[in-house]
DNA sequence: AACCCGGGGGT
DNA sequence: ACCCCAGGGTT
């Protein structure tokens, strides 16, 4: 062996980056499925804390599948992509049912796992030979074949398929395929790649081309919509704050966050909005606006102004099933990151600077 | 095939 | 400001 997958692999075996899931394969499946639903479309150096603090709550298939839905969700606080979590568990639960895992060919039969996930666990943990398609694999494979299209189209996941069949022809193990993953998130980087340094640039025909910034070809990008949405930001004597779990078919559907509602039209004056969503709720008293917040979901931004309920508030909310009062820096419930940012807002309009008494303006 | 979904890191 | 990430499900 002293092709280019020799030539991959021993730069990957001097410049690999550790992550706790990469374990001597073959690897447990489990472990290695936890690892591969986080990594869907979340850079690895993120994933790695969650994929600890999951594993230490949920060590085993088994555990996974006797908590919760909503505890499961919770470990994924953060981490966006919440349908992830919640296919996570069904898979776990069909496997305890069926009693094991399905032959290799079948694993994308199971919840959560497209073609990417399927051949991951198959290649890491059961011996199989096909190469997980990954955005990494997709742009070395567009590079060194020159091949001039957008990273998802069909005539690119074959060329890049072959190639990464090819590889692990030569390797004879599924190293190559995490070596290509992180050839292409190190060096065969999206923009400015560090081609100097490539172990494959002899046989990459973009290089030869001197433009490998060419390929792939980016495809039109959605435009950003700007939305203004108020919260209510209500904290109890204990310091616990209001939270409401957000309705299904909403964005952050099933999530808990404090009472949150969209400014419509985005030139209305959200201090209003904000009343009449206190006072639905039946809070009334004054409210103080809390320096902005923004919180950006796929091509969304979103601006959202916080505004706290004054001290005359009543203690207790309506009890409803969708309602509760929690400690905003360890809630028990499953949540977005925009829980923490409202919080850090209120932190600072409670002791940091002077605090905003007018209205905000508008979004960008 | 196109669209939708969280959130943040890197440039 | 922009790109895109170890994608999958739905329409």
């Amino acid at each position: 062996m002293a092709g280019p997958a020799a030539r991959l692999l021993r730069w990957f075996r001097a410049a690999a980056r550790p992550f706790p899931w990469r374990e001597p394969f073959p690897r447990d499946p489990y472990r290695t499925l936890v690892a591969e639903v986080m990594l869907q479309q979340t850079q690895a150096a993120r994933v790695a804390p969650f994929y600890q603090r999951f594993l230490a709550a949920f060590p085993t298939l088994e555990a996974l599948a006797a908590a919760p839905q909503e505890e499961v969700v919770r470990h994924f606080s953060g981490l966006g992509y919440y349908r992830r979590a919640r296919l996570l568990h069904a898979t776990c639960r069909t496997l305890l049912r069926r009693g094991g895992w399905p032959p290799p060919g079948e694993l994308q039969s199971l919840e959560g796992l497209g073609s990417y996930t399927a051949a991951a666990l198959a290649a890491f943990c059961f011996g199989g030979s096909e190469p997980p398609l990954d955005g990494n694999l997709l742009r070395i494979a567009a590079r060194l074949l020159a091949h001039e299209a957008p990273l998802r189209a069909a005539s690119l996941r074959r060329d890049a398929a072959a190639l990464g069949r090819a590889l692990y022809l030569e390797a004879g193990t599924p190293e190559v395929f995490e070596a290509l993953m992180d050839l292409g998130a190190q060096v065969c980087r999206p923009v400015s790649p560090r081609c100097p340094d490539c172990p494959l640039k002899g046989s990459c025909r973009a290089f030869q081309l001197g433009e490998p910034q060419r390929f792939p070809t980016v495809p039109a990008t959605r435009p950003v919509t700007s939305l203004l949405w108020v919260a209510v930001w209500i904290r109890s004597r204990s310091g616990a704050v209001l939270l409401q779990r957000r309705p299904p078919g909403e964005l952050l559907a099933g999530l808990w966050l404090p009472p949150l509602r969209p400014v419509l039209p985005p030139a209305a004056d959200p201090c209003a909005v904000a009343r009449e969503l206190a006072r639905s709720l039946g809070f009334a008293g004054s409210l103080q606006a809390l320096p902005a917040v923004r919180h950006s979901i796929t091509y969304r931004r979103l601006t959202v102004v916080p505004f706290a309920l004054g001290a005359e508030a009543p203690r207790v909310a309506e009890k409803r099933e969708d309602q509760r009062w929690e400690c905003p820096d360890t809630p028990g419930v499953p949540t977005s990151s925009l829980l923490s940012k409202l919080a850090a807002a209120a932190g600072q309009g409670a002791s940091g600077g002077p605090p905003a008494t007018t209205t905000p303006g508008d979004p960008p």
